[in-house]
RNA sequence: GGUUCUGUGGCCGAGUGGCUAGGCAGAGCUCUGCAAAAGCUCGUACAGCAGUUCGAAUCUGCUCGGAACCUCCA
C-alpha cells in the first residue's frame, strides 16, 4: 500500500495504513435534509465516493458511514433557537417529519443520479437521540461539560489546558476566547468558545425530546460524535467533509470525542475544497446557489443549457478535491464535450481484438504503458483524478489513431493492449463511476438505425448522394450524427 | 480585525526548482463525394516588483487582487 493522502489536521501528506490491517472506517458528513441539495453538495459527495471506490479497488474492505441530519440544529448560534426543520415545516405547512423524508429522497434521487455508491451505513441524526445522551452524559462525568438551564455546553477552555483544541483548523484558543463579537444568549456559557452540546427547546420547538436535562435538541456536532463512534469506533481511519465544517464542527467533534473515548477519533481528516460561483463560495447565506435539481434540468438563470449528472461528475473530477473548482455554464460544455471524447475513445478501444504479441512500434508502447501504470501512481497521490484523466485523454488519441489507422494496432504488444483495455475500463468506470450518457440503447432503435444505414450505403454506392444526404441530414436533425469512418463502415451516436 | 489559503494562456484546470499536463474554444493541414468525427501542427501562459540559485510558474520578501473560516454552511 502506497497510497498517500493529504491529512488536514497534520497538513501534510501521509501514507496511509489503515488501523485495522485490510480494513478502513470511513466517515463522511452527509447533507442536512432541511432543503435541496445544490451543485456545491455534489462535490464532497462525488470526491468521497471515489475515494470509497478507490480503497474498495486496493483490496481493502471499507465500511463507508455518512450521516443524514435530519434533526435541526440552531439557525445562530445564541440567537432564538430557531430549529431550522421546524421553522420551514410550519412555512410549507408540512409535518417535520414530512418534510425531512421529501428532502431525503430528494437526496438519494441526486446520489444515484450521480453514479455514487451507497454507503455502508446511513445513520440518521433522529434515530440515535439516545446514543447522543449517552455521549454528554459521559463527558459530563469526565467534567468537560456543565449543564445551564436546561442546555449542556461543552468546556473549551478546560479541554483546551490539556488538549490542542484549533490544531485541525488553525485556530488559536486565545483569540476564540476573546472574539468581540456580540451575540445574545451568550451568558448561558462559562466561555464564547463553548459550544453547545444539548439545547433546552423552547415551547414552539416541534422537534424535542426528554433528556436528563429537559426537553430538547442535540447540539451541533454531537451526532457526528455519537454515530461514527457506534459504527466506526473510538478511532477509525478517514473523516471526509468540506473545508467549510473544519471549524468548529470539526474541531468540536475532536474534542467531544477525544473526552468521551479517551482517544482522538480520526488518524486522517480529509477535507474537500468549495465550488464558487464568480469566485465566491456557493452557499446559502450568499444566495448564489444553483440547485441539483436546477443543473439536470438547465432551469436556471446561470445555465445556459441542462447539464448530465454525469457531466458534473467529469467536472468535478478533472480537478483536484483540495483546489477551489469554479463553476461556468463554458467549463461545463467544455466537460460535456471531454466525457463524450473519452467515452468514444473509450467504446472504440473496447472493440480492439488482440494484436501480435511485440510491439512493432516499442517507443509507442513504452509510452502508453508508462501512462497507463501511472494511473495506480497518480491516484495514490492523494487521489490525482486530473491527472489519470490527462492521461486517459492523452491515450484517447493513440486509440483514435489506431482506429484511424494512423498508427497500426500491432504497433502495441498484446500484452500492453490488453492492459490498456482492461484499465480504462476499472478506472472509468469502476473507479471514477463514470457512466455512457447517450442514449438509444434498445435494440429496436439499433436496429432501425441498422436499416438506415443500410439503405443509405446503398444509395451511397449508386452514387444517389441525394438520398444518402437525406438520409443524414434528416437524422442530424434530429440529434443522431452519421459518421463514415476510415475503414468504410459507418458509426452513429445521439447527443 | 485575526487565522489560513490562493492568483497559471480566451475559458476551466494539472503542475512545487531544470524535462514548458489535459479539456474546451480558435487557426492551419490531412483523410473524405460532401459533411461529421478523428489525426497532425500552432498560439508559447504562469498578478507585479525585488531577491536566493548555474537555473523559478515552482523557494524568500514586499505590493496588489481574490477566497475560506472566525456564525448555520459541502
Amino acid at each position: 500500500m502506497s497510497l498517500k493522502i493529504y491529512n488536514s489536521y497534520t497538513r501534510q501528506k501521509e501514507l496511509f495504513e489503515p488501523i485495522t490491517p485490510g480494513h478502513v472506517g470511513m466517515y463522511v458528513c452527509g447533507p442536512t435534509v432541511s432543503g435541496e441539495s445544490h451543485l456545491g453538495h455534489a462535490r464532497p459527495y462525488i470526491t468521497f465516493d471515489v475515494v470509497y471506490r478507490y480503497l474498495t479497488h486496493k483490496g481493502l474492505k471499507v465500511r463507508y458511514v455518512r450521516n443524514i441530519t435530519d434533526a435541526g440544529h440552531f439557525e445562530e448560534e445564541g440567537r432564538e433557537a430557531e430549529d431550522k426543520v421546524s421553522k420551514k415545516a410550519i412555512l410549507e405547512k408540512l409535518e417535520p417529519m414530512e418534510l425531512v423524508q421529501k428532502y431525503t429522497n430528494l437526496f438519494h434521487w441526486a446520489m444515484l443520479e450521480f453514479n455514487n455508491v451507497e454507503p455502508s451505513i446511513e445513520p440518521t441524526a433522529t434515530g440515535h437521540i439516545v446514543e447522543q445522551i449517552e455521549m454528554i452524559k459521559k463527558i459530563m462525568d469526565a467534567g468537560y461539560a456543565y449543564e445551564k438551564s436546561g442546555s449542556v455546553y461543552f468546556d473549551v477552555k478546560k479541554y483546551a489546558a490539556t488538549h490542542d483544541y484549533g490544531k485541525l483548523s488553525g485556530r488559536v484558543i486565545d483569540d476564540l476566547l476573546e472574539t468581540t463579537r456580540e451575540l445574545e444568549g451568550q451568558e448561558e456559557k462559562r466561555d464564547r468558545a463553548d459550544f453547545a452540546l444539548w439545547k433546552s427547546a423552547a415551547p414552539e420547538h416541534i422537534m424535542r425530546w426528554v433528556s436528563p436535562w429537559g426537553e430538547g435538541f442535540p447540539g451541533w456536532h454531537i451526532e457526528c460524535s455519537a454515530m461514527a463512534t457506534k459504527y466506526l469506533g473510538a478511532e477509525f481511519d478517514i473523516h471526509g467533509g468540506g473545508m467549510d465544517l473544519q471549524f468548529p464542527h470539526h474541531e468540536s467533534e475532536i474534542a467531544q470525542s477525544t473526552i468521551c473515548n479517551h482517544h482522538a477519533p480520526v488518524k486522517y481528516w480529509m477535507h474537500n475544497n468549495m465550488i464558487t460561483i464568480n469566485g465566491k463560495k456557493m452557499g446559502k447565506s450568499y444566495n448564489n446557489v444553483i440547485k441539483l435539481t436546477e443543473m439536470f434540468s438547465g432551469n436556471h438563470p446561470l445555465l445556459t443549457q441542462a447539464f448530465h449528472p454525469m457531466v458534473v461528475r467529469l467536472f468535478i473530477l478533472q480537478s483536484h478535491y483540495r483546489s477551489p473548482l469554479d463553476f461556468g455554464s463554458e467549463a461545463l460544455v467544455a466537460s460535456e464535450k471531454a466525457l463524450k471524447r473519452l467515452w468514444d475513445a473509450y467504446e472504440v478501444l473496447k472493440t480492439f481484438s488482440q494484436a501480435g504479441n511485440a510491439a512493432m512500434d516499442s517507443e509507442l508502447d513504452t509510452k502508453v504503458l508508462k501512462m497507463v501504470n501511472e494511473f495506480e501512481e497518480f491516484m495514490d497521490d492523494d487521489f490525482s483524478t486530473a491527472k489519470v484523466l490527462a492521461n486517459m485523454f492523452e491515450l484517447s488519441s493513440v486509440i483514435n489513431s489506431i482506429k484511424d489507422g494512423h498508427v497500426k494496432k500491432e504497433a502495441l504488444s498484446a500484452a500492453t493492449l490488453s492492459l490498456l483495455q482492461q484499465q480504462f475500463a476499472v478506472y472509468l468506470e469502476d473507479i471514477f463511476g463514470l457512466k455512457n450518457i447517450s442514449s438509444g440503447n434498445s435494440d429496436t432503435f439499433k436496429g432501425v438505425m441498422e436499416l438506415l444505414i443500410d439503405i443509405r450505403k446503398e444509395s451511397k454506392l449508386k452514387k444517389d448522394y441525394i438520398t444518402s444526404d437525406k438520409i443524414r441530414n434528416q437524422l442530424t436533425a434530429l440529434g443522431i450524427a452519421v459518421k463514415d469512418e476510415k475503414d468504410g463502415t459507418v458509426s452513429w451516436d445521439v447527443n
